[in-house]
DNA sequence: CGAATGAATATTTTGTTGATTATTCACTCT
DNA sequence: AGAGTGAATAATCAACAAAATATTCATTCG
């Protein structure tokens, strides 16, 4: 790694502290300068504009989110179903602790989504993918019967939106929120899945909560 | 009516028409009592205060959009699947034309609901009875197959939670919503319905647009 | 010469004041 | 007495100035 990325890293590690104790927008160019032992305009010549900091820092915040959540996937004695169902409640778990133990993220989401409405879409996009993927598996091994994977990959992602966001829309409880998604889950399961010789698809059952799964 | 209620519908007409052209904030007590030529201090005599106009005015909408939904189930030719699928998609539309051609709502609603928020949870509980209803009416004819329906109808509400604040949440067109709608109920309606002598259960179709249906 | 500075400038936020508006109420009118 | 008024008061908004902050860039430093 070279000089001027480990003085980038530098700038992004005192960014983000601050951004999480005192928020996005009263944290100024000037006492980054300072945690940096730098003067504020050198700032520059590591980010275009403080809202590239920003930036920055969620888009590894998002990727991180999304690698945890594939390293579901990496457990190869897991059904389709076991998987779909346990990045979704993953997703949710880690979303909610993050809003709960650090407030200020949802500021910097609004901040970054507001002046760069690309940030969100391609987070969509990742999520999407991986919610691809399983189904992929799934149709793939004939464990889900799926006309078309795309389609249902859209359906499913635009379902579960409610617990992507969990605290924007509610102010429902974790509690109440996975049991609300486990319903949601049986139900969508039952119309996923390939019927086993005429036993009914068992409901969905909360997952563990995998201390593993949850970020920070 | 009493002499008392015709004043009062007089009140909530001028306002009605000020709110949508002007918005809530941007309408005086002033302009309303002139509008009913009267003094602003005789408003107080109908209502308790500004904010309690709108409300009666967002109560009335909210009750009317439910009604034009309920005279669906008054077809009594149409299957449950029918039912459901076409309240649903014509609460899409619904919405959606309103906040397209009445822009102002929006706001209406957001001053309402941050001023009172038992408002909207009374709302949701009305559009979640409805749902309650038709798979209640589905499960006594044996053409829905479900556990419990107080939590399959808990789950049909949060799923569709995205096509009941449509351009809230994304910019997508109606086409676009109506099209992943589909999708969405088709995954569903595969988990939800009795098969029939093995026969797979058909994808939904997006349903004609009804006029009847359409309010305002 | 590239790296870094910090004063200069542009932009945003904050605070203040005057004006507008919501709400009350002592009073008038029928 | 009850319905209605409008001036008085309280609360909110809007416009503007002052302060703080982001960003640039001519200059210095190593």
């Amino acid at each position: 790694m070279s000089e001027a990325d480990l003085i980038r890293e530098k700038i992004l590690v005192a960014a983000r502290e601050r951004f999480a104790h005192y928020g996005y927008p009263k944290t100024t160019i000037a006492e980054l300068a300072d945690d940096c032992a730098m003067s504020s305009g050198n700032i520059y010549r590591f980010f275009k504009g403080k809202i590239d900091i920003a930036v920055e820092i969620a888009r590894r915040e998002a990727l991180s989110a999304v690698e945890v959540l594939e390293s579901v996937l990496a457990c190869p004695y897991r059904s389709s179903r076991q998987r779909l169902e346990e990045v979704i409640f993953a997703d949710l778990r880690h979303t909610y602790h993050l809003l709960e133990n650090q407030p200020k993220t949802v500021e910097l989401a609004q901040v970054v989504v507001a002046e760069r409405p690309q940030f969100q879409i391609e987070s969509l996009r990742r999520e999407r993918r991986l919610f691809q993927r399983i189904l992929h598996e799934g149709a793939a091994s004939g464990e889900f019967a799926t006309d078309s994977v795309p389609a249902t990959t859209i359906a499913l992602h635009a379902l579960t939106l409610k617990y992507r966001y969990p605290q924007v829309f509610t102010k429902q409880s974790l509690e109440e929120l996975e049991r609300e998604l486990a319903h949601v889950l049986s139900l969508v399961m039952r119309g996923l899945m390939v019927a086993q010789d005429g036993a009914p698809v068992p409901a969905t059952e909360i997952p563990e909560e995998d201390a593993s799964l949850t970020l920070r």
